[in-house]
Parts: C-alpha cells; structure tokens; sequence
DNA sequence: GGCTTCACG
DNA sequence: ACGTACGTGAAGCCT
C-alpha cells in the first residue's frame, strides 16, 4: 500500500529552533534546528514507513498572497540568521538521505502540501502532513490526515475528521472560516477585530461559515459584537481568502517523482557526523549492524583470574597506573552485591571474581597500598562496596566519572557508556541496555560478565589521559585533584559511618502522626460532605472548586491547582482547606520521613548510609539519595520533631552541627566588591534587617517584621538571579512593586547591579560562567532568540557562581577537616554536609575543643573581603543541635 | 513515566 | 506579550 508523507518544512525546522538550545558544532555552525528536524524526519520515517516523502519550503518573502494584501505577514520578525542559515544544512541532509524536496516562487510550503494532499487524496492514497501550523487541518479528508508538533518536536498528535470535530466541533474545511473570523496575528491576518477563538468557534456552530455569519448580522447575540462584525465584513472575507491553501499550486513534479526507498547510512554518517549528531548517528548505525560489535571487543583478549592462575599476574601490580571497575547488581553500593572486578592496563585485561579477588594477596596489597595509583569510575562506590567485603581500596588518584562532570556539569548523563560515546570515537554498551531495566532486568553471568566489565575498564584507561587533558585545558586540573577527588574520599567516609536512628522514636512518631492524620481525615470527609481520596489533587480539586465552588485561582496542565500557595489563600474561605493543608502536612511527613526513613535503616547497625551525589548538580553542589537527607524538615515544629530520631552512635556522645551564616550574601560581597554590602558583613550586621534599612529607607529600629520579611526575600532574589515576576509570586505582591523594591536594592547596592551586568555580560562572550575555584557551567542559551530560554541562562549565569562558589567552599573545607580532627587528636566523625552545614558526632568531652577546630577549618576554607561566619551547637539529637 | 506537590539549602 | 525565581529528591496519583 502506497503512502504519503508530506513535511512542512518551514513549520518544523521553526519548531525545532525555539525548542531546542542554540547548538553548534565544532566548527561553530549552527544546528539546533537542523537537529530538531532531522529527529522528527527520522521518526515520521520509522513510524509511518512512506513509500512518497515531500518536504516543502517557503520560498523567499513575497507570495501571491500579497498582491490581495499588502501586510501580509508583515508583523512577522525576520528569520534570525542562526536559523536562515540552517535551512541549506536541512536540504543537505535531505538530498544525502535521497528525500525530494521542493520550494516555488509566490507560493508557500503549506500551497505545495495542499495541491499534493489532494492529489493524494484523488487517489485514495494514504497522506500524512506533519507540521506545526493548525492552518493545514483544512487538508484533512478521509484519506489525508495531519500530526501536529506539541511541545517541541518529539511530541505529535494525529488529527483526522473525527479528532478535529472533537476538538473544535468543526469539519476540516471550517478550519478556513474559523481563520477568517479569529485571525492570525502571527501571519498578520486580521480577521475581526475583537473575535478570538471562543466567539469564533460559537458562531461557527450556529451559522457554518463566514458567510453564513455574515448573511445573519442582525441576529448575532451581543451589541457590540454586531457591530464589529458588520463594520469588517469585507475584512474577514478576505482574512478567510487568505487562510485558504491552494490545491492548484503549478507544480513541476508529481506523486510519481516522491518515491522514497531508504537512506544509505554509509552516506548519512559521515554528515551526522560532522554534525555531531551523536543520538541519530548511533540510531543509524545500530539499527544498521547486527549485533552491537564495538571496534575494541572484536580483539579484547580478556585474561579470567582464578585461584589457580593469579600468582602468575602478580607483576602487573609493578605498573604505574591501572583502571579498576567495581561491578554490582543494583546502584544502591552500600548494598549491593559485587559480582566481579576488572583491571587493565594499556596492554592487559583482567576479569577477577569478586571470590578470587579476596584471596589474591598481591592484589589486595596493591589495593590497600595509597601509593599505588588507580583510575576509578565512582571511586567512592567502589571504596564503599569493596570495604563490605574485607577490601581497602586507597590511592585512588583518577575518576573518570568526576573528571566528565567538572569538564561539563550540565550534562545529563555520567554514566561510563556516555562519556565514552562523548568522549571517545566509540561505544560502549549501557548497563541498562545491557541488564535490561525493570521487570526485564537480568544477571548476567559468565563470559558475557566478563566481556562488558573489560571493556569498561579498556575504556577507562583510554579516557584517562583525554579527561586529563581536557581538565588542564579548561583550568580544572586544581578543582579536580585538590578538591573534587579528595572530598570524594570524604565522602566516602561519611556515608561508610552512617547516621544512627531511634527505630523506637521514629515508630513512636509514626503512630502520633497516623493518627492526627486519621483525625483529619474524618474531619475532612465531614465538612466535604463525602469521602475522597485527598491525595489526589484531582479529587481535590473536585470538592473544593465544583462541590463547595471555591474560587479558582490557578490552574495547572491537567486541571485545577490545589498546592499550598493557592490554598492558603483560599484558607478563609471555608474552614476545610486549613484542615487539607495540615492533613498534607503530616501526610508528607509519614510517608516520606516516617516511612521512608524507616526502609533505609539498616537492620546490621542501625544507621542511615546515604548516599551523596556528587555528578549530578550544575553548580557544583552535592545531593542525597536513598534516603535523602538533606531535607529533612526543620521550619514547621511538627516536622522538625523527625530530627530527634537523629541520634549519636554511642553512649556520651552528641551530635554537632556546624553551618556557615548567609554564605552566599556573603559570596555575593566578595564577588561583586560592593562596599555596602562589604560594609554591613564587617559590621555583623543582621544583613536582612540591613537590606530592609536600605530598601525601605528606615533606621534600624524602624524596621518592621514585615520590611524585614520583604527585605529577605529580595536577598534571595538577588541570589537567584533576580526577577519582578519571581519577587512578586514570592511575597505575593504586585509585579510593579516588586521592580521597585528591586530598583531600590540595586541603588543601595550599586556594585551588585555592576556585578550582574557584567557577569551577564561575560557569560554571553564566553559561553560559560565560573566560580571562585574555576568550576564552569556552560550557558548554551545565552545568546537564544527564545526569550524564556534567554532569562533563564542569564539568571543562572548569575545565580550559579553565588551557589557554587559557596559549594566549593565547603568542599574545600570538608577536605582540609579530616587532618584537622587528626592533628587535634580528636575521635569525632564527620557524618553528613547540608550544602552550607556540616554535621558530627563526639564524645561529649570533646565538644569544646571540636567546636573550635571545625569553626576555624570552616571560617579559614578560604579568605573573602568579608569574613565567614559559622554557628555551631550541639545536642543529645540532631533536633537538638540547633 | 509524567505530573503535581512538598521537603530542604 | 511572553511567563520564570536558583539547586535538589521523594512520594502519590494517574494514564
């Protein structure tokens, strides 16, 4: 059966620019676009399987169009060159994939597509048109359907007869009348005035056309609508004219000349590649080759350890550097079971069963031995995991996996198989590929085992000598080995101790607050009138907005919003929502603290191990998971209970926690040299009470709790990158007056305005930002046409060396902690960072002296034009060192 | 698996 | 006119 695919080529490759970064290639041309369209091509072909492919294009900017209408378009801004120049690139891809297409003088892509469409529906033949442009759902017929772009390029959705009467009430041709009463303000057809869609759609119900509308003037509902329809008749005429595409484009080709067999990926992969279009080049060739040979397995001679052969390979541990990957059968390393290692060299490659390897003396010294250097993915959890089975692992002078998140810590994935697909001219099958995921999960075993673990440590030794390079080159190679890879170790440490839990505390809570929450729960059904399921914002937003008829204030994708900024302000209104607030409240904090808590305590010892991320935040900061605990609660009473169950790991010891005052305010001074500001921190001056002073223009004791709150979150603003907007959802104030409160800041604090301007400005000459020990962060949409995507890169490029310089602080202060507490003979454990906090337990004998030690090491991590500052206490439970 | 909500700095 | 505060992780619902 034949089929038609019929591609908008202007629509598309539009679509693709505004969704997608402003990508280039090495050579620096641009190829967002180009990208975005080459992945929708790819698969509409897969999907649709056309035997005819045609892909239309506008031609330059005059059509037949505008000799009946002058302005014509004539609102549209030009093209941005970044996209113009990309539309030689897609015809390039087209002609080398062997797809026809075409572009006519006077005529536009969408009077191509329909003179083929109805050609294609002459002849019963199947036609796709993919676009993004609701014009064309007038081609829709039996025969020809249309799938629209949504968001961005990967999502469509099909339209046909039915879908389209759905959606509109309309059949394909009343598309055109619909135009001619609502207009297009984006191809400046004007329409009438005052008529948008829902007027539009409801006189189309009633009437069916323009005409119709037209000819029953006197009978429209509403004064004003009569009159604004009678007084531009001539102009939704012509407004419907213009919205109507042709069937009778003069075409010099017809169905006949579209045939499409498939491409020659011997002829494409070279230009994906020279593209970089690294996602469709593997698609290309993966679908091409059989079975997924990588060019290093074929001639891999991988040698099996076994008791009875490692005393011959005991010299390999005479070499300077080996790789060494630690497999396991699940991500959770504190754990997980290790199945096996893998070592190499530049020349040897070795498969150790985990069973072996604790037997292999030689092996076991090497490990241990801090001078014998290993290259390692995720050292930390190899460190962690290797300990659960008797073996140190020390020296571990290289990680792969740090190394590719400080060369760039926006990208997405750190996975081995990633960086190898990005950094080498190779691949490496994913774990996830290989094992399967979810239900489909497998072990693997035996050879197989052996093969995909050699080839990760082959790749590593590889990759290596590039991510060093590549660190040194972007001025990295500091951050990485005095920083990044040491705290790593750290780490390590902290999540090998372990937090300690009060099992019995924590099921006491849970009971207390099992039954609030019954309580509520009744309460609620009470003054519903009936039972629901409260957690569902969708049953709730049911009683509360068409039951009991709240008002709605907000609205999400799917339907009403029920979160806490909007119910609070409905709180007033009906004594239910209070209730809903709190039942949420404890609801949270049973199943995500009680509970979740509860399943990662450890059976063995009682304790917590999570696990810190270190890949994975963009400005440098770590995170937690499983469970996490950086956000355990603190600012409501009733949840800030969760932290007495936070206990110390034995007798006579207490917890201490350590956290740095208004680092980033202070980040903030230094980096801007602003002198205000430098000012207020040498006065300690409580800084919020300060920026109120400045703000609101008042003597210190004329601020009130107020200014004081407003002033604080104009901080946070500032440290956010600041916007009216933001300001004003925050403190739930107009958008006029949040831009004066943030004109206001920036004329006490001229140097932070400066500050901002210029590292906006930096960040759009560079491409990239950097915090005070050289992290970097690539802003790829600094310069986009797209504005949301522009604010956000500017917002980051000025929130992201505040926050990130603050984490390498704190990093820096980690590592220089652990020789500190050595040299001061100290027995306390560092045990957990919360971005600008440390936590530790001691014997109760040494608090005083601890106390000392960790200010110093933390106020000292690095010397600002302001001081840091850090509050320390201590208590029986983590609630209590506060 | 996406969406919504909410916990933290 | 557009429509966002910065950075995370986890849970529950629903398709």
């Amino acid at each position: 059966m034949d089929k038609l695919v019929l591609i908008d080529g202007n629509s598309i490759a539009f679509r693709a620019f505004y969704a997608l970064p402003l990508l280039t290639n090495q050579q620096g041309t641009y190829t967002n676009a180009a990208y975005g369209f080459t992945m929708m091509l790819m698969k509409v072909l897969e999907e649709e399987k056309p035997t005819h492919v045609l892909v239309a294009f506008d031609a330059g900017r005059v059509t037949f169009r505008h000799s009946d209408y002058e302005e014509y378009k004539g609102k549209r801004d030009k093209t941005p060159s970044e996209l113009s120049e990309q539309f030689p690139l897609i015809k390039k891809i087209l002609d080398t994939m062997g797809i026809r297409h075409h572009e006519l003088d006077g005529y536009e892509a969408d009077d191509i597509i329909g003179t083929m469409a109805c050609q294609g529906d002459q002849q019963k033949m199947k036609t796709t048109i993919v676009t993004g442009d609701k014009d064309l759902l007038q081609l829709v017929t039996e025969y020809v359907t249309v799938l629209m772009t949504k968001k961005g390029v990967s999502d469509a959705q099909r339209y046909d007869i039915a879908e389209i009467d759905q959606r509109y009430g309309l059949t394909p041709k009343q598309i055109i009348d619909l135009k001619g009463l609502m207009g297009d303000s984006s191809d400046n057809i004007p329409g009438v005035p005052g008529v948008g869609e829902k007027t539009a759609l409801k006189l189309l119900h009633e009437y069916g056309s323009v005409e119709e509308v037209l000819a029953h003037i006197d009978k429209l509902p509403g004064k004003k609508l009569k009159e604004r329809v009678a007084e531009h008749q001539e102009q939704a005429k012509m407004s419907k004219q213009l919205a109507t595409i042709l069937c009778e484009t003069p075409l010099d080709f017809d169905l006949s000349d579209l045939e499409y067999h498939s491409f020659d990926s011997a002829k494409v992969a070279p230009l994906f590649k020279q593209l970089e279009f690294k996602t469709l080049l593997q698609r290309i060739s993966s679908a091409d080759e059989e079975l997924p040979v990588s060019t290093q397995a074929k001639d891999l001679t991988i040698h099996h350890i076994t008791e009875e052969n490692f005393a011959k390979w005991d010299s390999l541990f005479d070499e300077d550097q080996l790789s060494l990957f630690v497999e396991m059968n699940h991500p959770n390393y504190h754990r997980a079971e290790v199945l096996a290692l893998a070592l190499s060299s530049e020349e040897n490659h070795l498969y150790i069963p985990i069973s072996v390897a604790q037997k292999w003396e030689a092996f076991k010294n090497w490990l241990a031995d801090p001078k014998k250097e290993k290259c390692a993915y995720d050292g930390k959890g190899a460190h962690v995991a290797l300990r659960r089975y008797g073996l140190l692992a020390t020296g571990i002078s290289f990680d792969v996996m740090l190394a590719s998140y400080l060369i760039n810590p926006s990208e997405s994935g750190h996975e081995l198989s990633d960086i190898v697909t990005r950094k080498l001219d190779a691949s490496l099958p994913a774990d996830e590929d290989v094992y399967g995921k979810g239900a489909k999960r497998r072990q693997l075993e035996g050879e197989e085992l052996a093969v995909h673990l050699t080839r990760k440590t082959e790749a590593m030794v590889k990759l290596q000598s590039i991510l060093e390079e590549e660190l040194e080159n972007t001025g990295l190679s500091s951050l990485f080995f005095q920083v990044e890879l040491p705290v790593s170790h750290v780490l390590a440490e902290m999540e090998w101790q372990g937090v300690k839990v009060d099992k019995e505390g924590l099921q006491e809570l849970g009971k207390e607050l099992s039954s609030r929450l019954k309580e509520l729960t009744s309460n609620i059904f009470d003054l519903a009138g009936t039972e629901f399921n409260i957690n569902s914002p969708k049953q709730l937003g049911e009683i509360l907005f068409d039951r009991l008829g709240l008002p709605v204030l907000k609205k999400t994708k799917t339907g009403y919003s029920t979160s806490a900024d909007v119910l609070e302000k409905l709180a007033p209104q009906h004594e239910i929502v209070e209730e809903i607030l709190h039942y949420r409240q404890v609801s949270k904090l049973i199943s995500t603290y009680v509970e979740g808590l509860m399943k990662e305590r450890s059976e063995d010892d009682g304790k917590i191990h999570t696990r810190f991320q270190q890949a994975i935040a963009a400005t440098g900061r770590l995170s937690s998971t499983d469970p996490n605990l950086q956000n355990i609660p603190i600012r409501m009473e009733e949840g800030r209970r969760i932290r007495k169950v936070f206990i110390p790991s034995q007798e006579n010891w207490l917890l201490l926690a350590a956290d740095y005052s208004q680092i980033e305010l202070r980040v903030l001074a230094h980096l801007s040299g602003d002198e205000n500001l430098i000012e207020a921190f040498h006065s300690n001056m409580d800084i919020h009470t300060k920026t109120a002073m400045d703000v609101f223009d008042v003597e210190a004791d004329d601020v009130t709790p107020e200014m004081r709150r407003h002033a604080k979150a104009v901080n946070f603003g500032i440290v956010y990158g600041i916007s009216d907007y933001g300001l004003s959802q925050n403190l739930n104030i107009t958008r006029k007056e949040a831009g004066e409160f943030i004109e206001r800041y920036l004329e006490s604090y001229p140097g932070v305005r400066k500050y901002m301007d210029d590292i906006v400005k930096k960040a759009k000459q560079d491409g990239y930002v950097t915090t005070m020990l050289d992290r970097r962060r690539y802003l790829p949409d600094i310069n986009s046409p797209n504005f949301n995507r522009r604010s956000f890169a500017e917002r980051t490029a000025m929130n992201t060396p505040i926050q990130g310089s603050a984490a390498d602080i704190i990093k820096k202060a980690m590592v220089e902690m652990k020789s500190a507490l050595d040299e001061a003979h100290l027995s306390a454990v560092m045990l957990l960072q919360v971005h600008d906090e440390l936590i530790f337990e001691a014997p109760e004998e040494e608090l005083e002296k601890l106390t000392e030690v960790v200010r110093r090491v933390m106020e000292d991590a690095v010397e600002l034009t302001v001081p840091l500052r850090v509050d320390v206490d201590a208590g029986k439970t983590w609630y209590d060192a506060k």
